[in-house]
RNA sequence: CGGGGCGUAGCGCAGCCCGGUAGCGCGCUUGGUUCGGGACCAAGAGGCCGGGGGUUCGAAUCCCCCCGCCCCGACCA
């Protein structure tokens, strides 16, 4: 491609409305461009990186028995209803307003439409089908640039299987694959344990790059032997210690204490020794939840634990449900909750939790005695510096960003739709589905997160727009034009996508930035100094070295360079 | 949806408090000079100051409403 005829707008002023590098760098090096909230036209460099990009996920995808489909966009309604994720989603779904269709955050359903209609034995059976599409989402706060967009390309494959074991392989293939993948796409990753949330299903695991930017948390062991997301992270924590004797619980006065910190001071105690109670609704159903001194609730265990909604029970309604305010709240004697208490309380006594009473609590409370609770779960949300629970060292809390999510559905969606198949016996059983994505644009802007430095991005070689940046440094002499251009055909000749530099009102030092902003992997640098010697210049994007090589030798150095598995570089 | 910020030329911004001829830098056009790290000179083009309503002799500027965009939070299959 000549630059002097590519649309390639690159600028020089970081954009006002980018706040993290890869944002900036794919605007500033003309990429894409935002046409309204989460939405960006991607411009000719992008799509050729795309085109890398979805190359090798396809070649890893076909590795594995996956089969390309192409599925709409837009889907009926109805589907989405039969498998309640008309409601799941919520306003994230985008619904058409002239007709029952819904723009397609997902594909789930039409898949398990497909198979309902066209997989009725076992023996068509497993199947792997991919697509790579848009995708939408209605994102209450689309941000992040193209990490977090109202519509973004997926590659998400869908794995169908007769057997729970079927089900397994099917999801071990792809996660293989996915590592593979990603590691061609020359990203650094690592895997976590997630929560299957809404998608529903057994297990799932979580792809991800560590990055302040991300909208994930999680918690990683020293030795890198666990890893999983804070949503479901577990550590090992001492649980309660029952205390002698059996003393009666008796209430205590404790007159503006509302808080655990606060409670312990008062009374002097270790906070093991205090229950803190949260009040949650679980679905429409009143939950309290006991937690040892000031470990805080997770959300996200308490919802699948629970298998519905939740969220905290405020103001009057907890007054009046209660009959104190918050502070102040406990298990005993409370009617009308379901109690539920974290796995470190369990079979404790000796606790002190709120009276439901405003300004009183009580103390010497054993669960087992005073109490009714329904079930110990562990509830807690890990803190960083916790002993991981396989014993892998310390606790660290980074943040990250999702590039990948392996899920194994098995039948819910087929048990919604109806997707059934006769077995050897005869038998009809739900199909078993997995469900595994990839956010193809985050493979992009993740790889410019990890690798740009203050002059622009440094692509990787396996996904670079091109291989190679041909500069005419100096366009007034009729020497360095013509070896450029005698070069660009046979650089492209030899295999290799050439991106050429040939402005000619386009100043030198305008065009190594440029270069270096646009971070393709090697520059070739043709100038009048070096020509006279019969030599022509080479330019490693990532490590800024350079060296000359006789003009005869140029293109079989290069591809040398750009074929290479580890290049040698002898200046 | 809550909190904060911002909408003025293609991009980045000043002007607004204190109402009175719409500015600067970059980019763009033309001519000339320059040519190895975002060149220089000269002459130009380009704006319903996000939209609507109000106050006023007069509004980019003050008031009200709406829309859009960004950030933090909530949410995030």
């Amino acid at each position: 491609m000549r630059l002097s005829q590519g649309f390639v707008p690159t600028v020089k002023e970081i954009p006002a409305d980018a706040t993290i590098p890869s944002h900036q760098l794919m605007i500033r090096a003309g990429m894409v461009r935002a046409l309204a909230a989460g939405v960006y036209v991607y411009l000719p460099l992008a799509q050729r990186v795309f085109g890398k990009v979805t190359r090798i996920v396809r070649d890893e995808m076909d590795r594995i028995g996956g089969q390309e489909l192409l599925l709409p966009a837009l889907s009926p309604i109805e589907l989405w209803e039969q498998t309640g994720r008309v409601k799941a989603f919520g306003d994230t779904l985008f619904h058409v307003k002239n007709r029952p269709l819904v723009l397609a955050p997902t594909h789930e359903e039409v898949v398990c439409w497909l198979a309902k209609n066209h997989i009725s034995s076992y023996k068509e059976m497993p199947q792997i089908w991919y697509q790579i599409q848009v995708k939408f989402r209605n994102e209450p706060r689309p941000r992040s640039g193209v990490l977090r967009g109202r519509q973004f390309m997926m590659k998400d494959s869908y794995s169908l299987d007769r057997s729970w074991e079927g089900l397994d392989r099917a999801y071990d293939l792809h996660a293989e694959a996915y590592r593979r993948i990603f590691t061609r796409c020359g990203l650094r990753f690592f895997v976590v344990g997630a929560s299957s949330g809404a998608m529903g299903g057994t297990g799932s695991q979580e792809f991800m790059m560590e990055s302040p930017s991300g909208e994930d948390v999680i918690a990683l062991s020293e030795d890198g032997s666990y890893a999983a997301n804070l949503e479901v992270a577990s550590s090992q924590v001492p649980g309660a210690a029952r205390v002698a004797g059996d003393a009666r619980m008796e209430e205590i006065h404790t007159p503006g204490v509302k808080t655990i910190d606060a409670l312990a001071e008062f009374l002097h105690v270790d906070q093991a020794m205090l229950a803190k109670s949260v009040v949650y609704w679980g679905g429409d159903r009143p939950v309290l939840v006991l937690m040892m001194g000031n470990d805080s609730l997770n959300e996200s265990k308490l919802m699948s634990v629970l298998g519905v909604d939740v969220r905290p029970i405020e103001g009057e309604k907890l007054r009046e449900l209660t009959g104190a305010e918050g502070g102040s709240i406990g298990p005993v004697g409370l009617k009308g909750f379901m109690i539920l208490a974290d796995a470190r309380l369990k079979g404790a006594n000796g606790l002190v939790s709120g009276a439901n009473r405003n300004d009183y609590h009580l103390r010497n409370i054993d669960l087992d005695r005073d109490c009714t609770i329904e079930g110990y779960h562990d509830l807690r949300t890990v803190q960083e510096g916790e002993t991981s629970v396989n014993g892998g060292g310390k606790l660290r809390i980074v943040r990250g960003i999702e590039l990948g999510h392996i899920f194994k559905l098995g039948t819910k969606y087929a048990d919604a739709l109806g997707a059934k198949f006769l077995d050897e016996n005869g038998k009809e059983s739900p199909i078993i589905m997995g469900s595994y994505g990839i956010g193809i644009d985050r493979i992009i802007a993740c790889h410019i997160e990890q690798n740009h430095d203050e002059n622009g991005i440094i692509w990787d070689r396996s996904i670079a727009p091109f291989d190679v940046h041909l500069i005419a440094v100096s366009t007034r002499s009729a020497q360095v034009t013509e070896t450029s251009e005698a070069l660009y055909g046979e650089l492209g000749r030899s295999g290799m996508d050439v991106l050429y530099d040939d402005r000619k009102e386009t100043s030198p030092g305008f065009k190594f930035k440029d270069a270096d902003l646009l971070g393709m992997p090697y520059q070739v640098i043709v100038g009048e100094k070096n020509l006279a010697n019969g030599n022509i210049e080479i330019k490693e994007r990532k490590t800024g070295r350079r060296k000359i090589v006789p003009k005869s030798e140029l293109v079989e150095t290069v591809r040398g360079l750009v074929t290479s598995k580890e290049p040698e570089w002898k200046p």
